[in-house]
DNA sequence: ATGCCTGGTTGGATCGTTCCAATCTTGACG
DNA sequence: CGTCAAGATTGGAACGATCCAACCAGGCAT
């Protein structure tokens, strides 16, 4: 408890200074010395005081990060799986996250500089960058080290940042339904403009394109848009149905929009969705996984190197659940003709 | 950035204590001098350093929560949940949350031991506690303080705790149930012996008794039971069906469940979950919340009065969602006689 | 022997705040 | 007009670590 770096010197009798170089500069000490130090140091099971090194080294190790509050959605379940890798690794870094919440960027970027300037954080993480974006000008220009997870859609200077590659996931679940014998391969998005979901779009019609020819009105044909809401998407891909085989979805509320479309007609028609959540995982239909392990490492990487810029690439889970109608990815049954 | 309480002091013409005390100690200053100090406290932009209050205090008001490992089921999201409302309120508090992982009850401790050694932090929250729980045993013998959310299951001494009257909560959709002309409600619940389960299943229980007057025997017969997955819980709720005409359950996987179960009969049979997920949010059928908000300002609580002990009543969400043929709550159409 | 260098070790100052006790004001009152 | 108490303000010592520069021993060259 009460165990200070005099009383660990004390018992080894040796200076203050030195127990503090066994710990954190092993290499100074000679071997004797230091395994000496080392025994009275788990002898009186000491633990350094981590305020004081703080306040004396002047830098707290600690990631800001913010959360959302609480809202009956399904999305954040994804920034919380992030802050679970991100805190994972954290742990063995030495280092330390710390939450706040915001209900706006603005209230984000104030309460930023509030962490920053009473030193309880040093590092922040900026999550869901999108076009128009003031976070980061305000950042930047306050001269705050932060790291985006989302790429700089219009930021006016470069800086660190880790993003999905959403064109990877989608192309490769468009591919894997194309290499299953599907032809009419519908795409169920949100309305354009979104960043994000604009590049999940682009991965499934570069596929279309190059596989099937399929020009820029017919993948329109082929494409439903709709806010991310379970209720909302049933309306919005409704007219869809009839003339596809087969879904890719921006989102797993979209897909499951989509199952509960098509499930009053008996069809075994394949959806997938994005970001594998738990409603992914409940429902029993496949989607493609963000890889925030993946995203945490780069994060905590770009700490050390402001210029780093990494795109990561999500993976498709393959689910084999037939509830709901839904056919696996590879069930070849399934596709007409 | 780098203002001190020094600097204030200098442009406010008064001494460094003098700053101190018009931050913490208003009071004690003569009403013209306040001013003035506040003045230059904003007008330098001054933010205490965190990390030196802690030093100088010996507190550090930072609570250790515990999150687990990133798993691919539904039940981490209820503790996200209480996660995000602690925080909310912790930033009002002053207080900061801070997190770690841990794999198993017996990491958990000794990181929560390391993190108070090292005065990381000086409070902490176990959540999820359960019969046979070793952590708070461990906790309590080493004069940790802590909240526990969960109730008290078997700890040698009294503690101060914070749980969800389960119980309460599916008297409340029994109930609720009742009054809309079902009869036959059945109950999907988890292996007997977790304690919230079986709490859960009293509530039920109890209401079935007392309305119906339905014994023991009887109400095993109404009951199936299913590990927290939608899979098996499929499985396991279709012996129940026939003999149904509404159903409570233990958690929201297991209502998913039994709705997949039930789809294929084109029943509209009412299901009511538990913990108000965003699996019962996405389907749209009704579940019952557990009120984290209330959770989170009875843990605050309970720091400041180690004494304390909470029982929160959850409450019925409804939805009136009736896709998968799951009939709103309150639907007399679809109650037989 | 004197000086010099290098590997080990040490003392003292410092980070920025709050605690504690002491001092200075002020005003009321005998 | 001196005394005293309460009110307002202040100086200095902590909190517990790390930084920095200085010190010391001893090996080697001069």
């Amino acid at each position: 408890m009460g165990t200070r770096l005099a009383d660990v010197a004390a018992h080894a009798g040796v200076s203050v200074q030195t127990v503090s170089n066994a710990l954190n500069n092993p290499a100074l000490l000679k071997p004797t010395t230091l395994e000496r130090v080392l025994a009275s140091v788990d002898a009186l099971g000491y633990a350094p005081n981590i305020q004081a090194r703080r306040l004396r080294q002047r830098t707290v190790s600690t990631i800001g990060l913010r959360i959302e509050p609480v809202v009956d959605n399904i999305a954040s379940s994804l920034l919380d799986r992030f802050l679970h890798e991100l805190t994972a690794q954290a742990d063995e870094l030495g280092r330390h996250v710390l939450l706040f919440t915001a209900t706006s960027d603005e209230e984000e970027v104030r309460k930023i500089r509030r962490l920053q300037s009473e030193r309880a954080a040093d590092q922040f993480v900026l999550s869901g960058t999108h076009p128009g974006d003031a976070r980061v000008d305000a950042l930047l220009e306050a001269g705050l080290p932060f790291v985006a997870f989302g790429r700089p859609w219009d930021a006016s200077a470069p800086h660190a940042w880790v993003d999905v590659d959403g064109a990877a996931g989608t192309r490769e679940a468009t591919e894997a339904l194309l290499d299953a014998g599907h032809r009419r391969i519908g795409f169920v998005g949100w309305p354009a403009g979104s960043g994000s979901g604009d590049d999940r779009r682009a991965g499934w019609a570069d596929a279309m394109r190059e596989r099937l020819g399929i020009d820029d009105a017919g993948l329109e044909r082929l494409t439903a848009r709709s806010d991310d809401r379970v209720g909302e998407a049933v309306d919005a891909t409704a007219h869809l149905l009839p003339h596809v085989d087969a879904l890719v979805c921006a989102s797993d509320s979209l897909a499951a929009g989509a199952i509960a479309a098509a499930a009053p007609s008996g069809r075994r028609l394949p959806v997938i969705g994005f970001d594998n959540t738990s409603l992914a995982a409940g429902l029993g239909f496949p989607s493609i996984d963000q890889s925030l392990d993946e995203v945490a490492r780069a994060v905590h990487a770009a700490f050390a190197d402001p210029t780093s810029t990494t795109l990561v690439r999500p993976r498709l889970v393959r689910r084999d659940d037939t509830r709901w109608g839904i056919a696996p990815v590879a069930d070849r049954g399934s596709a007409p003709s």
